[in-house]
RNA sequence: GCGCCCGUAGCUCAGUCGGAUAGAGCAUCAGCCUUCUAAGCUGAGGGUCGCUGGUUCGAUUCCAGCCGGGCGCACCA
C-alpha cells in the first residue's frame, strides 16, 4: 500500500516538474507514515513542508500543486486534504485494503518477504561461546538475535548463514584442560591443589566423572602431561556436545561450526599474518609484532605475537574474518556480547587492511540479561562457577517464551527478564499474548467446522462489505508488516517485530471481543446488543479477515524462530 | 582521564533518517464471562521525553556542554 501512494505522490511530484509547476532537482526520501490520529488520513505525507525552502514556496502551495497532478486520484483515494503546516493526508478507499487481505492469502507464508537483499550473501556470527562451559543466559539472548537477524535477512531476500566459531585453541583450552585433570585426580582419591584461575564451576566435575572409564583405560599408560592433554580433548568434546545440544534445545542450528585450532594447524593465521606483513602492516617493536591498527582509526596498536612467540587472541581472530572475507560475503555480521565494544575498532582495521569497506563488518551488541524471580535480582558469579544456564532458563519457560523475551528489547540495551512472569499463562506475559491471537483464530476453524460452516473460498468472498473501522484497521495493521519486516531486518532490531506483533495481537483481542465472528449458535438467543447483521457475506469476509491476521502473525512469530500453536 | 552505549509515566520499555495533542505493558483504581478459548476485553488516573544552550517554520528526535548509570581502555580471552 505504502509503494501505491508513493508511486503516486512521486508521479505528482514528476507531473509538476514538467509543466513547471515545481524546480526542486531531487525530490527528498518520500516517506509516508501512519498517523497518530484517524482523522488525518491511512498515510501522510511530509514532503510540501521539507520542500518549501527549495521551492520558496509556502507547503500549502506545494501541497495543493502535487494534490492537484495525483493521478487515479478517485481510484486510489477516498479523501486527500491538505493540514495545517502542509501536511498531506490521504485516506485510502477501502477497496484498495480490502486487496490487502487477497495479497496476503496468495502469499501465505511469503507475505512480507521482499527482495531487497537481491540475494546478496550475508553471513552471522553468533553465540561462539568458548567450549568450557555451558552456555549461560547471555548467549541465550545473543543466540536468539542471531537466529532472528538471519532469518529476517532471509525474508528479505538476503542469502544469509549462520556459523558458530569455536575457541578451541588456546590458554582457556589449556585451563580446562588442567581443571579436568584436577578433578579426575580428585575422583581417583588424590589431593590436588586446585588450579587458582581454572574453571571452578560444578560442571567441570560432572565432566570429569563422566569421561572417568575412558581415563582410567589408558591412565597407566601415559604420563601427567599426557593425561592431562587427554581431559583436555574429551572435556572439549563433551562441553561442545553439550552446547550443541543446548541450542538444539533452544531450536537453534547453525549453518557451519568453525574451528580456531584448525586455523593454527593449517598454518592460516600465519598466512593471513604474512600478508599483512607483506602490506607492511605488521611491524616487530620490543620483541613482539603489532598490527598496525592505527592506520585505520584504532587508538593504537595492538599485538598479535607476543614476545614469547604465542599468537595473541587477536591473531586468530585476523585470520578469521580473513577466512570469512574470502569467502565473498557482501557483509559480515557478528554479535558480541557488549562487553567487547571496545573490540569493533579493531576489528573494523582489520577488514580495511585486507582493501574491504570497513561497513564489510557489522557488530550487532548484545547487552546483559538481568534475570528475575518475582522483582527480586537472581545473582550470578561467573568468578565462583555459580551462574544461571541458558538451559536452566528454557527448562524453566520454555524455548518460545525465552526467544520472544530476549528479542523484546533492542539487544543493546539492558534486558530484565523475570523467570516467573516468563512462566505466567496469562495477559502479563507478551509471548502467550500474541501466541494465544494465533490460537483464538485456530479455534475459530475449529468452531466453524463443527458448526458444519465451511472455510471461506477468498476468491468467491464479497470483501467489500468489510468497511467497519474495527475491520479495517486490522487490515490497516496487516498491511504495514512488510514495512515493519523491512525495517526490522535493515536495522538489524528484532526488537521491532516483537513489538509490532503485541500490537496487532491486542488489535484481534479487542476486535474479537467486541464483534462477532461467526453467527451464534442456533440455541442461543440473538442478544440486543448484538446491533450488527451477521449475514453470510459478513461472516465469510471476517474469517477470510481472520485468516489473513493469523497469517500474519505466524509469519512474524517464523521469522523471530518461534512457534505458532493452534491450540493453548 | 579517553572512548562507546543508555537516561521517555511509580516500574519495565517502544517511538526519534526533525513534524500535527508523546505510546504500550506491568502496577493502582472502576467495570465486563448463559455467546467464537477471560491465557481475553473496556474505562480512569499517571509525563518539564536527565539538565542547559544552539540549529530550525517546527526538537523527545540533530549539534555542543554538563549531570547520572553501564561497559571498555593488556604482549587476557
Amino acid at each position: 500500500m505504502q509503494t501505491k501512494v508513493t508511486t503516486a505522490l512521486l508521479t505528482a511530484l514528476n507531473g509538476a516538474k514538467q509543466k513547471g509547476q515545481l524546480k526542486t532537482p531531487a525530490w527528498p526520501t518520500l516517506s509516508l507514515d501512519a498517523p497518530k490520529r484517524p482523522e488525518w488520513g491511512d498515510l501522510a505525507s511530509t514532503v510540501a513542508m521539507s520542500m518549501a525552502s527549495s521551492e520558496q514556496k509556502s507547503p500549502q502551495d506545494i501541497a495543493q500543486i502535487i494534490v492537484d497532478n495525483l493521478p487515479e486520484r478517485d481510484q486510489l483515494f477516498d479523501r486527500v486534504e491538505i493540514v495545517r503546516p502542509g501536511f498531506l493526508n490521504f485516506t485510502v478507499k477501502p477497496a484498495l485494503w480490502q486487496e490487502v487481505l487477497r495479497e496476503i492469502d496468495s502469499q501465505g507464508l511469503r507475505y512480507g518477504h521482499a527482495d531487497v537483499g537481491s540475494g546478496r550473501r550475508v553471513l552471522v556470527e553468533y553465540v561462539s561461546a568458548n567450549p568450557t562451559g555451558p552456555l549461560h543466559v547471555g548467549h541465550g539472548r545473543g543466540a536468539a538475535v542471531g537466529q532472528a537477524l538471519v532469518r529476517l535477512l532471509q525474508a528479505i531476500g538476503y542469502d544469509a548463514v549462520s556459523e558458530y566459531y569455536i575457541n578451541d585453541a588456546g590458554r582457556q583450552m589449556k585451563l580446562l584442560g588442567v581443571s579436568v585433570y584436577a578433578r579426575y585426580q580428585e575422583l581417583s582419591g588424590k589431593t590436588v591443589t586446585f588450579p587458582e584461575d581454572g574453571y571452578h564451576g560444578a560442571y567441570i566435575a560432572a565432566v570429569a566423572h563422566r569421561i572417568k572409564e575412558q581415563l582410567d583405560r589408558v591412565a597407566g599408560e601415559l604420563n601427567s602431561d599426557a593425561l592431562e592433554t587427554r581431559c583436555r580433548t574429551l572435556a572439549y568434546q563433551e562441553l561442545l556436545g553439550l552446547i550443541r545440544d543446548d541450542l538444539k534445545s533452544f531450536g537453534i542450528e547453525f549453518h557451519s561450526w568453525f574451528s580456531e585450532a584448525s586455523l593454527l594447524e593449517s598454518k592460516a593465521v600465519d598466512q593471513a599474518l604474512d600478508e599483512l606483513k607483506s602490506r607492511d602492516l605488521l611491524l616487530q617493536q620490543e620483541g613482539a609484532w603489532w598490527f598496525r591498527s592505527s592506520m585505520y582509526g584504532d587508538e593504537k596498536d595492538r599485538v598479535v605475537k607476543k614476545q614469547d612467540g604465542e599468537y595473541t587472541y587477536l591473531a586468530s581472530d585476523i585470520a578469521y574474518h580473513h577466512d570469512k572475507l574470502r569467502r565473498g560475503y557482501d557483509l559480515l555480521i557478528d554479535v558480541w556480547g557488549a562487553d567487547h565494544h571496545g573490540y569493533i575498532p579493531r576489528m573494523q582495521a582489520v577488514v580495511q587492511a585486507y582493501g574491504y569497506p570497513k561497513d564489510r563488518l557489522y557488530v550487532v551488541l548484545v547487552q546483559l540479561v538481568k534475570l528475575l524471580r518475582d522483582g527480586v535480582e537472581v545473582k550470578m558469579s561467573k568468578r565462583t562457577g555459580e551462574f544461571i544456564t541458558m538451559r536452566e532458563v528454557i527448562d524453566e519457560v520454555g524455548a518460545d517464551a525465552a526467544k520472544f523475551y530476549f528479542l523484546m528489547r533492542d539487544s543493546k540495551t539492558h534486558l530484565e527478564f523475570d523467570l516467573e512472569l516468563a512462566k505466567r499463562q496469562s495477559a502479563d506475559n507478551p509471548v502467550y499474548y500474541v501466541q494465544y491471537a494465533h490460537a483464538r483464530i485456530c479455534s475459530l476453524w475449529r468452531v466453524a467446522s463443527a458448526r458444519g460452516i465451511a472455510r471461506p473460498s477468498i476468491a468467491e468472498t464479497d470483501l467489500t462489505v468489510l468497511t467497519d473501522p474495527d475491520e479495517l484497521g486490522l487490515i490497516k495493521k496487516l498491511a504495514a508488516y512488510p514495512e515493519v519486516l523491512q525495517t526490522s531486518a535493515l536495522a538489524f532490531e528484532p526488537h521491532r517485530m516483537t513489538y509490532y506483533l503485541q500490537q496487532l495481537a491486542a488489535m484481534l483481542h479487542t476486535f474479537y471481543n467486541k464483534h462477532r465472528i461467526l453467527p451464534p449458535a442456533g440455541d442461543h438467543e440473538v442478544s440486543e446488543t448484538a446491533t450488527e447483521v451477521l449475514t453470510p457475506n459478513r461472516v465469510a469476509a471476517r474469517l477470510v479477515l481472520m485468516g489473513a491476521v493469523q497469517q500474519v502473525i505466524r509469519n512474524g512469530l517464523d521469522v523471530l524462530g518461534i512457534s505458532a500453536p493452534e491450540q493453548m
